[in-house]
DNA sequence: AGGTAAACGAAAGCCGAGTTGCATTAGAGT
DNA sequence: ACTCTAATGCAACTCGGCTTTCGTTTACCT
């Protein structure tokens, strides 16, 4: 119980350990028998109940094998969200109208959240972020590439001057995010189509006062 | 590993277990030493770090009797939060000006975060809902708290003709609270003056026009 | 095709968290 | 004060996660 999120310093990329003198064959194909298994396991059990002998007998695999290349439970699942987040994003809605945009993207946001692959994943990592330094700054990875790849919306309502100029696009996506990620991680609920509506409502009048630059 | 927050059911407030048929005494000191000595460990050494064996030995008392009345780590984290949210509240502002109160309001949210007594656990709760929905109804019963005891900011407004009337004043305190929780738990920075008034200006914007009912 | 060593599998051992039984202490009521 | 028993301390025990060792397989280079 000592080892929460204490993953080795070698986890995600080591140097010199197991699976990178030799990243073929049998190599990958543990590598991504693990990661499977561990995504099966956490969605079918939850990740408290989540350990490594389960992930490796039902990948195949020795749990030496495990513990030599992933260190423990939370490397794996490090790796396994790292891995997820290098997955193309849908494309972009662009409606010519800020909050038509927003309110998609609002529903999207939530559609990730709940999908079993990468919702949980970040789920987990949400978690493990408040309790140790590694996963939060692979988090904000996350995070930060998420805002870069969505703030296309804010930058062509700035160019089409549906905004002031010196709005921060990503500032627009972080006001459309935020009630959406309170609801769902501190209150505990999933919010409906009229909350999204409101908080796209909300980012929008917000953006057009300029308060968002 | 198995159980991270597998607290079982009679954690918080047992039946018949240890510490009810008397509450006074020995059992009383040694619930205050134990709850004492878990915030100490947590703010010392991290949560991941915490075992039950440190917080027994720094409080004078036997593993056993911990893991007899408490269950496990997570049960006195579980009791401690819910004797700390308990303690009152600072007094609300009430300048007569909604966005003062809110910018008010929106410091002393961060101050609660950051102070060692509440904040610490508070993190700890909130990391531990996503993984367990005793967790879970813990914060809830905090938030809603929380909520209740702040909202009067936004009826007041509502009073003196400076919102609607149909306000919903709880939702007025969460688009407030949100944007100041997505900062410090998922971006992972603290919110500046700066930021807490733009939130402030936000909510208020928002309520005024009507958004929050 | 052959050689080298990286990566693996199997099994044994270690270590510490969590449990339980029993003797002792000390609340709470009489 | 006296009694009863809840609550505790102590210590031995169990159980499972994690580590280590060693022989085997196999990816990669020549």
């Amino acid at each position: 119980m000592q080892a929460e999120f204490h993953l080795h310093s070698e986890s995600a990329t080591p140097e010199g350990a197991p699976g990178t003198h030799r990243p073929g064959g049998r190599t990958a194909r543990n590598r991504e028998a693990v990661l499977d298994a561990a995504l099966a396991t956490l969605a079918e059990v939850g990740y408290a109940d989540t350990c490594v002998q389960d992930i490796a007998t039902r990948a195949g695999v020795a749990p030496s094998t495990i513990y030599r290349r992933w260190g423990n439970r939370d490397g794996i699942i490090l790796d396994l969200a790292l891995t997820l987040v290098a997955e193309p994003v849908a494309a972009l809605p662009d409606t010519g109208d800020l909050e038509t945009d927003l309110a998609a993207l609002a529903h999207a946001i939530v559609e990730v959240m709940q999908s079993p692959r990468i919702g949980l994943v970040q789920s987990i990592l949400f978690a493990a972020a408040v309790q140790t330094p590694t996963a939060r700054q692979t988090l904000n990875t996350i995070i930060t590439r998420r805002v870069e790849d969505t703030k296309g919306i804010a930058e062509r309502a700035v160019a089409r001057g549906e905004l002031p100029a010196d709005t921060d696009p990503a500032r627009v996506i972080n006001t459309l995010a935020a009630p959406i990620y309170h609801r769902w991680f501190i209150t505990g609920e999933t919010p409906d189509t009229d909350d999204l509506t409101r908080f796209a409502k909300v980012a929008t009048l917000a953006a057009r006062h300029g308060l968002l630059s």
